[in-house]
DNA sequence: GCGATTGA
DNA sequence: TCAATCGC
């Protein structure tokens, strides 16, 4: 059982900040209601509530804080009129929607919930304080009260608490006693900062053990203590929460209400012009209603040990849906330990195959499990990430299927922000806390070890889990996104099994003379560099070179980072030419780049396999955009080729080809903003940035500002500021900011285009790419600077979502006409093979030239050859 | 802008 | 954990 406290006027004051000041077309502000009404209709996504309570403050004045302390809030700023304006109507529509309001004369909020919270923690109930004050830390107990940060949707436990203040909640209260908090003019101990503080409370745990042994504390600090020693015992006494203010609650009086809060509100919400989300909760209702009345997940671990026993069970599945699920030795080059699986309610098998260790009890011979799981793999199989368990099955031979779902892939579809690992989607849709491997495998090397009893606890809470979760997203997924499972993501994995097994070779011998060259350049440039310092030290580290740059040289300082000077590339560039150090270190910096993050490092993958192939990972999951990742290494992000060609130690065994989209983006802007000099521009194939040039600066300066207006264009795919983009160009922000108006000026319907963009998704609270796949964003929880950032990527995720959809598709169509092709590498918007023949290669730009119709055509730019380098 | 990787 | 740098 879960209960939701909600601080009202906190949570609404912070909603007030975060969101434009909205207004209805009678002129009244809204801006404040909307995000609390986005609150709303979000809960049971964020997470799952079975009570939920409004807390007030009193509105008689004096509280009795106030008594001991009349200065108390003393200097808190009146509030915005706007603000006094929404209150009233929100607290309103807080009654209207059927949800309990609490508040006791004399008592503010924060009282009242903790008085709250600690009754119902106390009675077993788990309590989630919505807030973001930090008097509400001293609450926090683990699994029994954490507080809620609506803003960045995340739970605050001990161990945050810990981490943000350096104590431990049950010490809060002392903690701030001595830090005191400005915005309630509590006084605490001036001079004593939050450090301080977490030190003196850390050893000593309470004030007044603090001042027994106050001659333990030495000089200034001992003389701030006593000096303000009143003011540290007033200041607790103001911080501390009363806890008593019930003897007990009907915690039937907070039940969710049963009739949907939003549309009983409707009549209301339609006066003040917030259509959006009533119209989104009419047709997908609420989160709530999809809550699971019992959420504790408890099941049988069945351990099969016996053959006869193990193909009956399966035999029973017959076509059900079954999730399955490997467990192996180790994860890059993993070998089978065992397997688990689940098609019934409340049960799951795990099946030990290759467990080690001193006493292990009968299990399957490999090869009759083998074909078990091949039974199996011929039904309707789910789980959570089966590529890494179908690859791994694949090197034994197996027939790979392609799946009927991956619950990890539908968790990132939902919400492609969100962590996708098992534990944490479990966590999140089933309040289910899975056992941890590490606790699984404590000291041991490996699985194998894993005593079979408890492998089978674990695993076999895999399978099913997977299994429920299933269930409960591909409703979800039915209900919001409607995306394209079948046909493009799962047999996508498939896709990416062929590519990563597959591997690409690396020319070992060339990737060694590299190595010795660069090697022998670095210590040249090491020599030099020290001896332009004056004295030897670490290069690497930005610490000791900001040091010699800007102390010990005295060169200008140009920026600052949190932690000290900026000596990154933008810096030393601007530098040039003030002292000879700074080219030897920029040539240092490339080169020990390309050598630590590139050269050694391939080398040892290629290494590992007999026939010098480095063999990838791509996480179909990696993005929020829907692009992929690559890692392990990532080849991804290759330099393209310079002096140092490192693209060329990748090697084809008979030739290459590449097939990149060329300017997928632009021309994807050109269909979405339906611009007519831009789709001209791409129909009769101009050069874009010249032809931006053109609009923008006319024809005469046109060449010159190519460059410009191509920054321009790159700043439109990646969302770059004004700031950004001045620093790419070198120009003041604002020119650059000036360019960015002369561009819309001369593009109206791409400005109007991305206006509409970021209205229609903060209305509608996401945005789709071209195959309608969706990245949802809380606009709600936004500050101004969250905002921002939510508009920049909603916009980047059409352009940037789009193109990884176009490419997607297009490689699944490859992959369907011609099943024996070698896909070996996808960089965003290229594809490279390896190749017979060259015709073939003109089939793969055919497919990927009409995978889909745009207002433009897609153009796609082709070339061969023996080595990477070589290409286009 | 994002994501992966490296070194301090 | 942070700063820096590679690709797109």
């Amino acid at each position: 059982m879960t209960l939701t406290i909600i601080d009202t006027f906190g949570f609404l004051f912070r909603n007030f900040y975060a969101l434009p000041p909205l207004k209805s077309k009678k002129g009244f502000p809204t801006g404040m209601i909307t995000g609390f009404l986005n609150f709303v209709a979000s809960l049971g996504r964020d997470f799952e509530t079975d009570y939920i309570v409004f807390t007030l403050d009193s509105k008689e004045k004096d509280t009795f804080r106030k008594e001991i302390f009349k200065d108390y809030k003393a200097n808190r700023p009146e509030a915005p009129e706007d603000l006094k304006t929404q209150l009233p109507v929100a607290i309103e529509l807080i009654n209207e929607m059927g949800f309990k309001m609490l508040e006791i004369p004399g008592y503010e909020s924060d009282d009242i919930i903790a008085s709250l919270a600690k009754l119902a923690a106390s009675q077993g109930i788990k309590v989630k304080i919505v807030s973001h004050d930090k008097d509400m830390y001293q609450l926090i107990d683990d699994d029994k009260i954490v507080i809620f940060d609506p803003i960045k949707k995340v739970e605050i436990n001990e161990a945050k608490c810990i981490e943000k203040f350096g104590v431990h909640p049950k010490d809060f209260i002392n903690f701030q006693a001595l830090v005191g908090d400005s915005s309630d003019n509590i006084p605490g101990v001036k001079g004593v900062g939050v450090k301080t503080a977490a030190k003196l409370i850390n050893q000593y745990k309470t004030l007044e053990n603090l001042y027994d042994h106050i001659d333990e504390i030495k000089g200034a600090l001992q003389k701030k203590l006593l000096a303000d020693k009143e003011n540290a015992f007033l200041s607790r006494e103001l911080v501390t929460l009363k806890t008593d203010l019930f003897d007990n609650i009907n915690l039937e009086e907070f039940k969710y209400p049963e009739i949907n809060p939003i549309l009983k509100v409707a009549d209301k919400l339609i006066d003040l012009d917030i259509t959006s989300i009533l119209e989104r909760v009419k047709k997908d209702g609420l989160y709530v209603k999809t809550k699971m009345p019992d959420n504790q997940v408890k099941f049988d671990a069945v351990l099969i040990e016996n053959e006869k026993e193990l193909f009956e069970i399966i035999d029973k599945i017959e076509d059900k849906i079954v999730a399955f699920d490997t467990e192996t030795d180790s994860l890059e080059n993993p070998n089978i330990v065992g397997f688990s699986f689940a098609y019934e309610k409340n049960k799951a098998y795990y099946v030990p195959i290759n467990h080690f260790y001193l006493g292990v009890t009968d299990q399957i011979p490999e090869k009759t499990a083998l074909k078990a799981i091949q039974k199996i793999l011929d039904k309707k199989v789910i789980g959570h990430n089966l590529k890494f368990d179908f690859k791994m099955l694949k090197k034994y031979g197996l027939e790979i299927p392609t799946p009927h779902a991956d619950t990890m892939i539908l968790a990132w579809i939902l919400d492609p922000d969100s962590p996708v690992g098992l534990d944490s989607v479990a966590k999140r849709y089933l309040d289910h806390q899975n056992i941890k491997f590490k606790e699984v495998i404590g000291k041991r090397k490996n699985f194998s070890e894993v005593d079979i009893q408890e492998a089978a606890k674990y695993a076999a809470e895999d399978a099913l889990i997977s299994l429920k979760l299933y269930e409960i997203l591909k409703e979800k997924l039915w209900e919001e996104v409607k995306w394209d499972i079948e046909n493009i993501e799962m047999p996508f994995i498939n896709l990416l099994i062929d590519i990563e097994s597959q591997g690409i070779k690396l020319d070992i011998e060339y990737m060694q003379k590299l190595q010795t060259e660069t090697t022998e350049k670095l210590e040249n440039l090491t020599q030099e560099i020290y001896r332009y310092a004056g004295s030897e030290f670490n290069i690497k580290s930005t610490k000791q070179l900001a040091h010699i740059l800007f102390e010990v040289l005295k060169l200008p300082v140009k920026r600052k980072t949190k932690t000290g000077y900026s000596t990154d590339e933008k810096v030393l560039t601007s530098l040039k030419g003030t002292h000879p150090i700074i080219e030897k270190l920029l040539e240092y910096r490339k080169l020990d780049k390309l050598l630590s993050t590139y050269i050694i490092p391939l080398q040892e993958y290629a290494k590992k396999d007999p026939n010098h192939k480095i063999y990838t990972n791509f996480l179909q999951t990696g993005t929020a955009t829907g692009r992929l990742s690559s890692k392990n290494p990532n080849l991804q992000n290759i330099p393209t080729s310079t002096d140092i060609n490192i693209r060329d130690a990748f090697v084809a065994e008979k030739e290459f080809v590449s097939l990149d989209y060329s300017q997928i983006e632009l021309r994807l802007l050109a269909h979405f903003s339906k611009d007519e000099h831009l789709i001209n521009a791409f129909l009769e194939d101009k050069d874009i940035h010249l032809e931006t040039a053109v609009k923008i600066f006319g024809e005469n300066r046109a060449k010159e500002y190519r460059p410009v207006a191509k920054s321009i264009n790159f700043g439109l795919i990646y969302g770059m500021g004004p700031k950004k983009l001045s620093e790419t160009i070198n120009v003041s922000t604002k020119e650059a900011k000036e360019f960015i108006e002369k561009y819309f000026a001369s593009f109206p319907t791409v400005k109007t285009f991305l206006e509409n963009t970021k209205i229609e998704a903060r209305e509608k609270g996401y945005v789709e790419t071209l195959l309608k796949r969706r990245r949802f964003f809380d606009f709600a929880a936004a500050n101004a600077r969250t905002l921002a950032n939510f508009e920049r990527e909603a916009v980047n995720t059409i352009f940037q979502g789009s193109a990884a959809d176009i490419i997607k598709k297009a490689m699944i169509e490859i992959k369907q006409r011609f099943p024996k092709a070698k896909m070996l590498l996808q960089i965003h918007d290229e594809l490279i093979f390896e190749i017979d023949s060259r015709d073939e290669a003109y089939e793969y730009k055919k497919i990927m030239q009409n995978v889909f119709k745009l207002e433009v055509p897609l153009k796609v730019g082709i070339s061969f050859g023996k080595r990477w380098g070589e290409l286009k």
